[in-house]
DNA sequence: GTTAGGG
DNA sequence: CCCTAAC
């Protein structure tokens, strides 16, 4: 608690370049801590008494990875490094349910081996110090726990090479190096509960250290743990020392207090504390450890956690516009040198949307600036936020910023760009093939796309963005992804299936895997479908002269659509001279025409 | 948040 | 495809 609370403290909402890198470090922790949380909650507890949530907690990991592995799959493909943890995660996940998990309530059966368990989950860990292994662990720590303190203490660098390791280190060493083994065992039977015989300073440091680290956060976020403890803590002198030991978590949740934009996050999260349920807190717990996941999820959230997209922005002002431009070239060139910010800054921009939504999915983060959903225009509101607040953004976006910025640093390996430009291939190319796709050209994509690979243009297609010149002066970017037959049929089937004009439920439904289809891309597209049905009916075989057609759409197809648009009730729009007279006329079963 | 329509 | 008005 005290350490959120330190964090809350701070409402500056600025932070450095360096700031952010410790932010997307320090968010790992705190998920980490939650398995072992509940390792350890079980552990302790079985030691003095019974487990409570964990039947639920364990339904909900399991449930959470379920989640996580779908979406991550994919990024996994894209970028190893870049997402590393994801697909590895849940299958280190797994492993820990089963193997932690279970070992737990196995420990908890004979709470007499308890110290010998202890040592045998605790030291392989901690001996096993491959970076790798390691990430790896922390990264599935979203529903696993990876402990910290063992990361930090063995391979600081292994945790990509973050600062923060050695503050917990030095930290650590320091609070424990003063006392005899006599203390150490006191502040062990504190923190764990229960005694120890070991002698080993070295070993009862570590454990205590881990312990207290793990407690901490649970504690700060938990109930649960408090409790366990409060029970043990009776001592004098313990607490004392935990309280040490606690300090010395704070630092390695990694929260700087001077982080305001961090602070948001943390308050969230101490809400949650506040609430007993660890379900919730478990929940809260992958939503600030910006589970990557969460784009898919639910557009709504995405939605309104976007910060207004730069295109946007761009529109508004000409001079911006301009600037960014500039500043995009500027900042490609020297992707290795310039500040970390501007780096940030200018990756996000340089590439399209999807480039962005991929890179919040994929890291991990919550960017709210895009959802992967394509277009995410910004309400008039957001718009107007940002017109007056342009010097001083909101929170939101400022959280975003460093998020993305942290996620690009974390992932300096120099050539950023290139990894992160593949990434939207491979997933537009997920979804469709799109031999047939027009391909329009996208300027900054194109930049950036040259510079990674060859023959890497035609993927451009995907996320197409065309500048188009407004009526104002100012240039919009307008994406254009044509619809494949298999979407056509799909739309033709939904509307069949659940009506046209329900065009968020055949979207739900039947365009669930299409993620750039929204429901007003269903609407419109039936518009046109209807157009064309009709179109091609009334006069001879119009489909067949227009080879050229944008969209070649079968006749059958079409035919059926008509048809689904008569049992409907809907009139083609554009036949409305030949509707307007015959409103009775037209439809032979005496349903309204549908245009007046 | 959805839909319908105009641009 | 974008943007808005209505709901």
């Amino acid at each position: 608690m005290e350490t959120v609370v330190g964090v809350e403290g701070s409402d500056d909402g600025k932070f450095e370049d360096s700031e952010i890198e410790k932010f997307i470090y320090d968010t790992s922790p705190p998920k980490q801590a939650e398995d072992p949380v509940v390792y350890k909650l079980v552990r302790v507890e079985g030691d003095g008494s019974l487990v409570p949530a964990t039947d639920d907690e364990i339904m909900e990991v399991a449930d959470l990875l379920k989640d996580e592995s779908i979406d991550m799959d994919i990024v996994n493909d894209n970028d190893k490094n870049m997402c590393i943890t994801i697909e590895e995660s849940s299958n280190a996940t797994t492993l820990l349910e089963s193997s932690g998990f279970l070992q737990c309530e196995k420990d908890e059966t004979d709470a007499g081996n308890i110290d010998a368990m202890v040592q045998d989950s605790a030291v392989p860990l901690l001996d096993n110090s491959d970076a790798r292994d390691i990430i790896r662990y922390s990264d599935a720590g979203e529903c696993s726990n990876p402990p910290d303190p063992m990361g930090s203490e063995l391979s600081p660098a292994a945790v990509s090479g973050s600062s923060k390791p050695d503050f917990s280190k030095l930290k650590g060493e320091i609070c424990l190096d003063n006392l005899s083994i006599r203390e150490l065992h006191e502040t062990f039977r504190a923190t764990f509960g229960r005694e120890t015989t070991v002698k080993d300073k070295a070993w009862l440091k570590r454990r205590i250290l881990m312990g207290l680290t793990n407690s901490c956060d649970v504690s700060a976020t938990n109930f649960t743990i408090k409790d366990n403890k409060v029970p043990t803590t009776g001592n004098e002198g313990n607490s004392k020392k935990e309280c040490s030991l606690a300090k010395f978590s704070g630092p390695v949740r990694a929260m700087d207090e001077s982080n305001k934009s961090s602070a948001v996050e943390n308050i969230n999260y101490e809400e949650d504390s506040q609430v007993v349920s660890a379900k919730r807190l478990r929940s809260h717990v992958l939503v600030d450890s910006y589970k990557p996941d969460g784009t898919n999820q639910e557009e709504a959230t995405a939605k309104r956690m976007r910060k207004p997209t730069r295109r946007y922005i761009e529109e508004l002002s000409d001079v911006e516009s301009r600037e960014r431009t500039s500043r995009l070239t500027s900042s490609y060139r020297g992707s290795g040198q310039g500040s970390p910010q501007s780096y940030a800054t200018k990756s996000v921009r340089s590439d399209s949307r999807t480039f962005v939504t991929r890179l919040d999915s994929f890291a991990g983060f919550q960017v709210p600036c895009v959802s992967r959903l394509r277009r995410s225009r910004p309400r008039k509101d957001v718009m107007s936020l940002m017109k007056f607040h342009h010097s001083s953004m909101g929170a939101a976006a400022k959280i975003v910023k460093k998020a993305l910025h942290s996620y690009q640093s974390a992932n300096e390996g120099g050539n950023n760009y290139a990894r992160v430009n593949s990434i939207p291939k491979q997933l537009v190319e997920e979804s469709e093939i799109y031999g047939h796709t027009a391909v329009t050209n996208n300027t900054e994509g194109d930049q950036n796309t040259t510079q990674r690979d060859s023959g890497s243009s035609e993927d451009v297609s995907n996320d197409n963005v065309v500048t188009v010149p407004t009526a104002k002066g100012g240039m919009r970017r307008k994406h254009h992804r044509a619809w494949t037959l298999s979407e056509v049929m799909k739309l033709v089937d939904g509307v069949s299936r659940y009506g046209a004009g329900r065009w968020s439920e055949i979207k739900r439904l039947a365009f669930a895997s299409y993620s750039y289809r929204t429901s007003v891309d269903l609407k419109d597209k039936w518009r046109n479908l209807l157009k064309a049905a009709n179109f091609a009916s009334a006069p001879t075989d119009l489909m067949n002269s227009r080879k050229h057609a944008v969209t070649p759409i079968p006749a059958p197809i079409l035919s059926r659509v008509r048809e689904l648009a008569e049992r409907n009730g809907q009139a083609s729009p554009s036949n409305v001279s030949s509707s307007k007279f015959g409103l009775s006329g037209r439809t032979p079963t005496g349903s309204a025409p549908g245009y007046l």
